[in-house]
DNA sequence: ATAATAGTGTCTCTAAGACATTATATT
DNA sequence: AATATAATGTCTTAGAGACACTATTAT
């Protein structure tokens, strides 16, 4: 056995047992002053009756990024929104059935683009960038009892969009294309949960040279109308 | 089929085709004012003859974290030091025997505490956090090939650490229990590959409060000895 | 006119960078 | 004494927070 070409056509895969691989994805959105993730109550077992984020098995041809992207078609009906790989989860006793192995995505979404979706309001009970499971409410704020480790990757995916908050204009990819200054700091102060300063926010913003005024403004409330801005793509020098 | 314990007591796991998974670790270390990494030649198919980072299949039975720490143990024979999580792998043709989703892993020691194992000096390409794969060097220089997309693993541990180096002190995790201050810039200046500030290097890492002084001083080169500091857990106020 | 929020100007405070000075070791 | 780096002190500068003031809309 010499060359590659030749080990690979005898190569033999061999039957030691393989786990399964899953993507599950954390779809959020904010809205009400609140984080939201879409969540499906599971209508079988195992954990039948809990709710669960939606995932799929990978296909064996077919790459992790692509099983999120079908995931968003199959079941959100949207595509072209920002989707990142979070985390994978491969703790042993995460499904009852099998090992199942699942690699954590997250996408953020403007909630008008995708009216018809079950979100759930989140509860985040740690500060900052702590960390922790994450759990969701019903519409009248009594906890959804999450299914498998779902809580735990809930959390990560805050947790990272905390961090990313801080130097990233992530916030974006929550609103419609074009928005107020008012608008996204609201977001970014939903997500850190905490107040940001009026004035440093609109100069960090402008400084950042990633948004770019429409001069057109918003159709007002009983107010002066505040301009609406649009994302800049960093544009190659 | 009416409970849980019944619908599992039938489940049939099917035959579906599975992934197989694996873990890659990035064992990084810094000296010789360039990050280095731990790099095996591959002496068989597939990718004979080229440089691969150390991994191993996930056993059936194993979590993703216990796969990893059995790198450390077993190719390593280290165990204790910084590890995490990086991110997964899965594009079709990585492996070119079956389907293979790597989890990798990177992990930061002290090149004194395994002073056996074949670090090779990495060549990052790019600036900053731009992110991009990152290549190996022998002694003499010449670029190693890299088995698989190790490349792009490394590039993505790089693009980690450097992002973590601003708000965290993990450069702590890759000098001894007792290290002087200018040890600790250089490490930093070392994986972020651009000067650092002296004095304010040191206010920040003294205002971090997560350094403590031990008293005693190195021994020294031909000039007044720096105090040597230890790493401060965080202590629970 | 009044209410409400948008947007601007300016002062203060904090932290980073720059630089000068003093301290302490080796040769 | 000369040299090299550690460690401290202070001035300057940039950005965040605070706050006052002006602008513009609906009612």
């Amino acid at each position: 056995m010499s060359t590659e070409a030749e080990f690979l056509a005898n190569y033999d895969a061999g039957d030691f047992e393989r786990p399964s691989v899953a993507v599950d994805l954390a779809l959020l959105s904010v809205f009400d002053d609140a984080v939201h993730a879409v969540l499906y109550q599971r209508d079988r077992h195992p954990a039948a009756g809990r709710w669960a984020l939606p995932g799929t098995f990978v296909g064996i041809q077919e790459s992790l990024d692509a099983t999120a992207t079908r995931i968003l078609r199959e079941r959100a009906k949207i595509e072209g929104v920002y989707l990142e790989q979070l985390y994978s989860f491969g703790g042993l006793g995460r499904d009852p059935r099998t090992r199942v192995i699942t690699v954590a995505y997250y996408a953020l979404v403007d909630r008008a683009r995708c009216p018809d979706l079950g979100f759930h309001r989140l509860d985040i009970p740690w500060p900052g960038e702590t960390g922790g499971p994450v759990d969701a409410l019903d519409a009248q704020g009594a906890p959804l009892p999450l299914a498998f480790d779902h809580a735990d990757i809930l959390g990560m995916a805050i947790k990272r969009i905390r961090g990313k908050l801080d130097y990233t204009p992530i916030g974006f990819q929550l609103l419609p294309e074009r928005f107020t200054l008012r608008a996204l700091q609201t977001v970014h102060e939903t997500i850190l949960a905490r107040p940001l300063n009026k004035d440093s926010f609109r100069r960090r913003m402008l400084a950042s040279a990633q948004l770019e005024a429409t001069g057109e403004r918003e159709d007002s409330a009983r107010h002066r109308p505040a301009e609406l801005y649009r994302f800049a793509r960093r544009s190659a020098v």
